[in-house]
DNA sequence: TCATCCATGTCGGAT
DNA sequence: ATCCGACGTGGATGA
C-alpha cells in the first residue's frame, strides 16, 4: 500500500470523464494496483479505478504525473506537490467478513416461515426463481386457487418496486401463453403445469416501507405483506474471507512491522 | 485527516450488522469525520460510516478502541496494535469537480436537439417533468396526435427502464382520469390541455441497450430510440465546488506544509 | 462475456 | 425529514 497526500490534478476517462481541479488530496495505490483518491470529506473517493493493468510515472520538470491504466480506461494524476509519498509493506488478510441483515438471508428466513408470513394456502417452492425476464425471490403455490405466488422481498419498498413484481408477472404469463414448459424445469419435484402462471398471485414482502407504497400496490393488485425484523436475528452465516490475498503479499505478522519511526519512511518496496 | 495503520477487528451496527476479523487494514478518519476502512484489495471499503456525531476512544489495557457513532449506527473498531497512527493538517479542497458524459447531460442534449431525434412532428415541452410517481426525463408533444410523449432517458437501456416509463404512463394517465389539472401547472407556457395525458406515447432513448431492451419495448408499445453519442461531445458545463469544505479547515497551501519527515508525526491536532 | 440484482449502497435535488 | 433517481455506481451470481 502506498500513501500520497498531494496537491494534485486528476484526470478520468473512460465510460465517462471527470476532471477535478487542483487541490490536496489522499491517494491511496493498493497491492493490487486499485488506486483511490479522496477528498478532506465524504464517503466516497472522487476517483478511483480498480483492475489497473499498467503504471507510468514520470516527471516533467514542474509536475510528478502517475497514470494508471485498466483495460479501458486511464487515470492521470498530476501532482505539484507530493507531500507525502509513503509505502507500507505488503500485508495479506484473509479474514472472514461477516454480514448480516442482508436481503438475501431475509429471503431465506422467509422460504422457513413461508405458511406464518404468507398464509397457510400457500406452499413454498422455491428461491431466486427465473421468470424469464429476471429472478423472483421467492415462488410459492396457492393451493386453494391453484396458482403462482410472485414474491419479491424487500427490506424498505419503494413504489418502484411494485413494478419489479409486475414485470416478473409478464414474463410468467407470457412463457404461460407462448407454452414455454421449460419454466418448469427449475422447480424441484416438478407436478406442476404451466397453467399455475396464467394469472399468478403477487406479493411484495417487505420489512419497512415508504409511503404511498400500498396505494401503488392495491392499484396494481399487489399484496403487501409486513416481514417483521423477527429473521435479522435467525440467519444463515455469511462469512465471506479473501481467497486472493495471498497473490498480493506473503504472511506478516503486525509485530513484525516496523515501528512507525522507520516504517513509514520506506520509500522502496 | 488521520491516518491509521492497524491490526484491527472492525464491528458495524446500524442498517446491517457486519464483523470483520482481526487483520491488518488502513483506516482513514477525515475531517469531517467521516471513516473509512480499507482492506488491502479492492476499490470499496469494507466499512465506513458518514454523518460522524461522536467518536469514544479508550484504552483497554491490551486493545484501544474507537468508537465511531452516528444517528442510528456506530462502528467499532478494535485496534491490538496501531503501527500508524499520523494526523495531517485539516486542508480545504473547494476545487471543481467536472463530470462529462452523465446522463442529465445527456437529457440536456436532447432538449436542444428534440425534432432532430425525435421527429418533426414532436416538440420540445420540459424537462424533469412530475408525473405524480416520478420525474420524467423529457416531456414532449405530439403535434399530429396531441398527445404527450414521455421520454426516459438512460445511456444504457436495460429491459427494466421500459417499466418506469411504463411508471409514468400509469402516473399520467391517473392524474388525466381523475381530472387533477395540477398536473399542467409546471409546463411553461400552459396552452395544453388534460386529455394530451389520455393516451401519451412512450419513448426509451439511449446511446446504447442490453440485449432484449428493443423487444420489451415493442411489447409495452414503447418507442425506442437511440440517441447516439454526439451529445458527449457538446455539454453544459457540470462543475460542482463543495461549498461545506471551509467548515472543516482553514485555506492552506501545499507549500506551507511541513515536509514529510516531521508532517507524518504531528500527531496533536 | 453479458445480464440481472443487491448494497450498511452514497449522493444530490426536490418536496 | 423523506422521497426519488442517477452513479465512471461496485460486486456477486448465474446463464
Amino acid at each position: 500500500m502506498r500513501i500520497i497526500q498531494s496537491d494534485c490534478e486528476v484526470i478520468y476517462d473512460g465510460r465517462g470523464h471527470t476532471e477535478l481541479a487542483r487541490g490536496i488530496r489522499l491517494i491511496l495505490i493498493k497491492d493490487d494496483g486499485t488506486v483511490i483518491i479522496h477528498r478532506t470529506t465524504g464517503v466516497k473517493p472522487t476517483n478511483y479505478m480498480g483492475s489497473v493493468v499498467s503504471f507510468d510515472e514520470y516527471d516533467d520538470g514542474e509536475r510528478h504525473v502517475i497514470l494508471a491504466k485498466s483495460k479501458k480506461e486511464q487515470l492521470m494524476i498530476i501532482n505539484y506537490n507530493m507531500v507525502v509519498d509513503v509505502r507500507m509493506p505488503k500485508i495479506p488478510d484473509d479474514a472472514d467478513f461477516n454480514n448480516v441483515g442482508t436481503e438475501r438471508q431475509q429471503q431465506e428466513w422467509l422460504s422457513r416461515h413461508f405458511h406464518e408470513v404468507f398464509g397457510e394456502s400457500n406452499v413454498y417452492i422455491m428461491r431466486e426463481f427465473q421468470t424469464g425476464d429476471g429472478s423472483c425471490d421467492l415462488l410459492g403455490y396457492d393451493t386453494v386457487h391453484k396458482r403462482a405466488v410472485l414474491i419479491e422481498v424487500k427490506r424498505k419498498a419503494v413504489k418502484k418496486d411494485v413494478y419489479q413484481v409486475l414485470r416478473y408477472r409478464d414474463a410468467v404469463m407470457k412463457a404461460a401463453v407462448e407454452r414455454k414448459h421449460g419454466i418448469l424445469d427449475q422447480i424441484p419435484s416438478g407436478d406442476y403445469s404451466l397453467s399455475m402462471f396464467d394469472k399468478p398471485h403477487l406479493i411484495l414482502a417487505a420489512e419497512s416501507v415508504s409511503r404511498g407504497v400500498e396505494n401503488e400496490c392495491e392499484q396494481h393488485g399487489v399484496k403487501f405483506v409486513c416481514t417483521g425484523t423477527e429473521w435479522r436475528h435467525d440467519t444463515v452465516p455469511n462469512s465471506v474471507a479473501r481467497k486472493d490475498v495471498n497473490k498480493y503479499a506473503t504472511r506478516t505478522d503486525a509485530n513484525d512491522l516496523e515501528p512507525v519511526s522507520s516504517s513509514l519512511f520506506d520509500d522502496n518496496e
